[in-house]
DNA sequence: GGGGCCATGTAACCCGTTACATGATTGA
DNA sequence: TCAATCATGTAACGGGTTACATGGCCCC
């Protein structure tokens, strides 16, 4: 899946700017599964554009830019539900964080802990911004996915929170035992 | 942060062949925060032994094809550190199973079904993988980010399985309504 | 006056995937 | 016999990010 289906995606939800698009993965319903920059969004309306799939008005408007709306075509629909229906390839998660976490004992304590609370502040904005939503009014995939996102961040925040002490607890045990003398596991080098 | 980066870090866990750390993406340590294919491990092993952060030791096998085992240098010990040291960036989740699940209404019934099982298979599997390993000889951080692995996989496992009835029948009866002959929301295109 | 938001777009670059190339051994 | 596992590597290609380029309005 690349950044011209998920625009036609976007634009199934409604007509749109490309800016509109870009918070829709910056802050809005797709924040929690994709993401992608203007550098991507830009292009791919273009071709979108030159492929037929989408139809574009240009909107002048008083004291601000001028907006280029897209429209999802039928032939765009199309396109979009066929790409659907091919076999989804396995969740793909690039997570600096759990790196760090996962070799904490190479970090630094203070770096350590902001990384730690950087992190469960992530987790609680994300999870505060999908609660504050209202499911009533949202198809029965967007309310789905929605309290899917909220349960497994909820559960991270959790496990966060209630594991804080003990994590550097054991953290700064290890660190104390590395840092004797009669415990020098890494040999030299050539 | 890169795969130069990530096999220094796999290599603090002990000397490894490229295929070995391929593995600890697959299936390994890794698996469950990163991922890395061949085509940029062995460049990037090949590109740390030039810059010596890593030594090398070519291992003849009998009735196996020769191995190059990598080890960490001192140097690449302190750009690993360094590397842990930056302020990580936010964790990136792309997933095309949550990108067909917002968009069930796009799907045939078949095709949801095969997505949402196939998800849900895939969650009980890492669980069970990370339920396995025995966390008390693991280091701080590796159990900590095991636990924390397991805490998400198995609330979204959970949430899955306690609200599949539910989304099936809502997915159903919106798509129900869109196919009577009364709602015609999407016009006619340019 | 300065930062932030609105708004679009391009180009260079980075980086990783996919597919290809090779080949032996082991177990079903 | 056929698939899987072990084992390394390259090259073409795709795709997205970052940084650059531009500019006005609004609020503090």
């Amino acid at each position: 899946m690349n950044v011209k289906t998920l625009c036609l995606g976007a634009l199934t939800l409604g007509d749109a700017s490309g800016y509109e698009i870009r918070k829709l993965f910056e802050e809005g319903s797709f924040a929690h599964f994709y993401d992608a920059s203007y550098g991507s969004i830009y292009p791919a309306l273009g071709q979108l554009l030159d492929e037929g799939l989408v139809s574009v008005t240009e909107m002048v408007q008083d004291r601000r830019p001028a907006k280029k709306i897209y429209h999802l075509t039928n032939d765009g629909l199309q396109v979009f539900k066929e790409a659907l229906a091919e076999r989804p390839v396995r969740d793909k998660l690039r997570s600096e964080n759990i790196v760090r976490l996962f070799f904490a004992e190479y970090l630094t304590e203070d770096s350590l802990q902001a990384v730690f609370d950087g992190y469960l502040h992530d987790f609680k904005a994300m999870s505060e911004r999908l609660r504050s939503i209202d499911r009533s009014c949202l198809t029965a995939g967007r309310a789905f996915t929605c309290g899917m996102g909220l349960a497994s961040y909820e559960s991270i925040a959790a496990y966060l929170e209630t594991n804080r002490e003990s994590f550097f607890r054991s953290v700064d045990a290890a660190i104390q035992v590395s840092a004797s003398p009669d415990s020098h596991q890494k040999k030299d080098e050539s």
